[in-house]
DNA sequence: GTAAACCCTGACGTTACGTCAGGGTCAAGA
DNA sequence: TCTTGACCCTGACGTAACGTCAGGGTTTAC
């Protein structure tokens, strides 16, 4: 078994449970890249580093749904969600060691007799809050409604509908490229099609999307870096032409 | 309402639910100490101290069952206690910062390209573990078997459960402190028939308690200043008598 | 070939609440 | 005094995230 690691050596290495691994395979949560014949999960490198972020996410308190949520979403970035964790974790660290005064004043306080104020207390309690991180991605997107919109469709979706999700994504990607290698211009109705496609996986499977929004997108696409080189990744220059072809799209309809 | 809090006030003041409050309540693992002719629940002043620590131990990785048992035991000694969460709470605030950086090296390989080690990805998973505190609690007891043992008949112990062996501690507390008063020596039957009753007490509740077991731990009693001031918080010189009449009573039975 | 360790799917159970139903209580304002 | 909104109660079903077990297949070393 050279492929990658079975389950076992996962569940070992990230101290997890086999269940828990069965768990996240059954949620779409993460799905091992493959199967052996006689059906045996195996988890390759990619795997493992969805693993350790949905770790990273579990250890800060956010549900699994959630979880999944926010790792299928199209705008999704590795290396943004990293930096969040970072700082979220930080964040708790620090809440943990104010807990820890929070005992000493306990300690002080029984020692001496002393009644302590209630409020002090508990003061170290409900400090930590996933909802305000994500908050921060609401402004992210600058759309509220959007955001809630995406989180109440998501939360029910299987491990089917993530699969179908990415499918219709990859679909999107792959044929723009295709298109861009063929070297048919962006505003070609071909290319638009694939745009308005886009929009349409968007607007069907998180939240609404209006072609004002779509451009809003496009535009940030290329202006983000980070968006920038998820496309370059698939295919280098989609970013522009995606752009581009959103664009196009927006003004088509009009 | 000057006689305490109210459910809401509490829940609001610890940033937990009503529900989790009247789940507490229902598993005897917080049961406020007035309850109106309305049937409100009313906390005082100790019942909050009591959320305090459940909710240090909850933060810690407790489970409910587990926690009851820590604060219902016979030898629970609050600021034992305190001491223990401080330093797991310490302990977890520098799993947070270890966590924290080993995101950190995520976003370097991330940037740089990097294959990051499947053990380093790991590594700060898993390190934080109650299970390794209680160990160190059983150390104190010298009795691996007792505690698991504790464990094991405690784990489905009810809220009616609890306030039993409460009322029973109690009863052979008072027994004894009016002995005491009486001017009854420790070696009188009736001052071990209560000693034995103690012994009897932990043995039907907790776990098996031998006449050595009983007299080592009536030492104990003398000798850490925090259990005997848990006997002197019922009433002066109670430490001792307790103890002596612990040692009569197993030197009668032989 | 054998046995132990590992894997699979399926399914019921546990833990810690969340949510809702239906109704009583308290306190302020009209 | 009556009204109303906020708060309280008990009861009970549902949810999230697995834990545990059953029954059986697969892999690997002896």
């Amino acid at each position: 078994m050279v492929l990658g690691l079975t389950i076992g050596e996962v569940a070992e290495l990230a101290s997890v449970s086999v269940r828990t691994l069965h768990h996240y395979d059954e949620l779409g949560l993460l799905v091992p890249s493959l199967r052996t014949e006689a059906g045996y999960r195996v988890y390759d490198d990619a795997d493992l580093a969805t693993l350790q972020q949905v770790l990273f996410f579990k250890e800060l308190g956010f549900g699994l749904a959630e979880i999944a949520r926010i790792m299928h979403d199209p705008h999704f970035d590795r290396l943004e969600a990293l930096h969040m964790q970072h700082r979220m974790l930080v964040d708790k660290s620090t809440q943990m060691a104010l807990m820890a005064e929070a005992v000493d004043a306990a300690i002080d306080a029984t020692e001496g007799g002393v009644r302590m104020d209630a409020e002090d207390m508990f003061e170290a309690f409900g400090e930590f809050d996933p909802k305000e991180y994500e908050e921060e991605a609401e402004e992210r997107w600058g759309n509220t409604d959007a955001y809630k919109e995406s989180a109440r469709r998501t939360k029910r979706y299987t491990k089917e509908d993530w699969i179908e999700v990415r499918k219709e994504t990859e679909a999107v990607n792959e044929a723009l490229a295709s298109l861009l290698d063929a070297g048919v211009p962006a505003d070609d109705p071909r290319a638009m099609d694939q745009a308005e496609q886009h929009r349409v996986n968007i607007d069907k499977r998180f939240y609404p999307v209006s072609r004002e929004m779509h451009v809003g997108l496009a535009e940030m696409y290329i202006a983000d870096p980070r968006f920038a080189a998820n496309y370059e990744k698939v295919h280098a220059g989609l970013a522009q032409y995606m752009h581009d072809a959103i664009l196009a799209n927006a003004a088509r309809k009009k």
